[in-house]
DNA sequence: CTAGGATCCTGTCAGC
DNA sequence: TGCTGACAGGATCCTA
């Protein structure tokens, strides 16, 4: 799925099409990916977009919300009523990339819309992993995502960070990482270049981590995803940024994530793909220890 | 409590 | 061509 720069860049693009428009009908395609009660929402006028960790908050002026999350393949398109050119100012797409952000629709992967005035937002999710949930704004911090969701790693002093580590000693550094109630918003892409970031291998035991590798970890996360905010997120998004330019994280700035059998920039090793903590993991031998 | 594996679901790709 | 298994930018559930 999107990780949190994906989501941060799909709130700012979200806030320009949805904030201060009313919500039309909401059609839901697939029972699975939409809980709660849609008339809740519909007729009401979307107050603000956030962002808690990985997971986005469309809030309403009724006190309501629809919370989005995305998951592996979710995806959130803004096509716009009068304007068919969809490289245009005036639509967005972004998520898991496919060619969903360029396809007609509906279509067979899309679970829910929402339609507004000027536009309809399209919830595609190839695996239903993902889903919108509708509840008032002040039951979302007794959300069981939100409510056990540990800290942005904006959020963390080193000393934070290096106690939750020593929480679990015998795990892999990268299973920690990709626990969301250890740290929020990191994912498979951003845990891999956070290991690069700090000169640390993602297999090793989170207990065997010095003091300085883990002011490197956690400066490695707060990095990596602030270089993926400022650059519209990783190849899946579509939207464009004022200049021009849409999300291009992986080509230009990923150093290992998606690299193996390329040269490692800082020590010219061979990067390489394994499994750690049950996903693909990529990472450099020589430079990361 | 932690750690690790299976699981949810659809689609694609490599290998036979 | 058709089949099979592995894998996928996530998180939870179950077991030990």
């Amino acid at each position: 799925m999107p990780e949190l720069p994906e989501v941060e860049t799909i709130r700012r693009g979200l806030t320009r099409f949805l904030k201060g428009k009313k919500l039309g009908r909401v059609e839901v395609l697939c029972e699975k990916s939409f809980w709660g009660d849609s008339s809740e929402i519909e007729g009401v006028v979307v107050k603000e977009v956030r962002r808690k960790g990985k997971a986005l908050l469309v809030d309403f002026e009724n006190e309501m919300t629809a919370m989005v999350h995305l998951r592996m393949t979710g995806q959130m398109i803004w096509r716009s009523l009068y304007d068919p050119d969809l490289e245009s100012e005036n639509n967005f797409a972004a998520g898991h990339p496919s060619e969903n952000f360029e396809a007609e629709l509906p279509n067979k992967q899309t679970r829910v819309v929402l339609e507004f005035e000027d536009g309809k937002l399209f919830f595609n999710d190839q695996r239903k992993f993902g889903f919108i949930k509708v509840m008032p704004i002040d039951e979302v911090v007794n959300d069981d995502f939100i409510a056990t969701l540990g800290p942005e790693p904006w959020e963390m002093s080193d000393a934070d960070f290096g106690r939750m580590l020593g929480k679990h000693k015998q795990a892999p550094v990268k299973a920690v990482l990709l626990d969301q109630k250890n740290i929020a918003g990191l994912g498979n892409i951003y845990a891999d270049e956070s290991c690069y970031y700090a000169g640390v291998r993602p297999d090793r035991k989170a207990g065997a981590v010095t003091e300085k590798e883990a002011r490197l970890l956690l400066e490695g996360a707060r990095k990596v995803m602030e270089t993926s905010i400022d650059s519209g997120g990783s190849t899946m998004a579509t939207y464009r940024k004022a200049d021009g330019t849409r999300g291009d994280y992986l080509e230009k700035f990923a150093k290992v994530f998606r690299r193996e059998g390329k040269k490692c920039e800082r020590c010219g090793g061979e990067i390489v793909k394994t499994r750690v903590a049950g996903r693909g993991t990529h990472y450099c031998p020589g430079c990361q220890k």
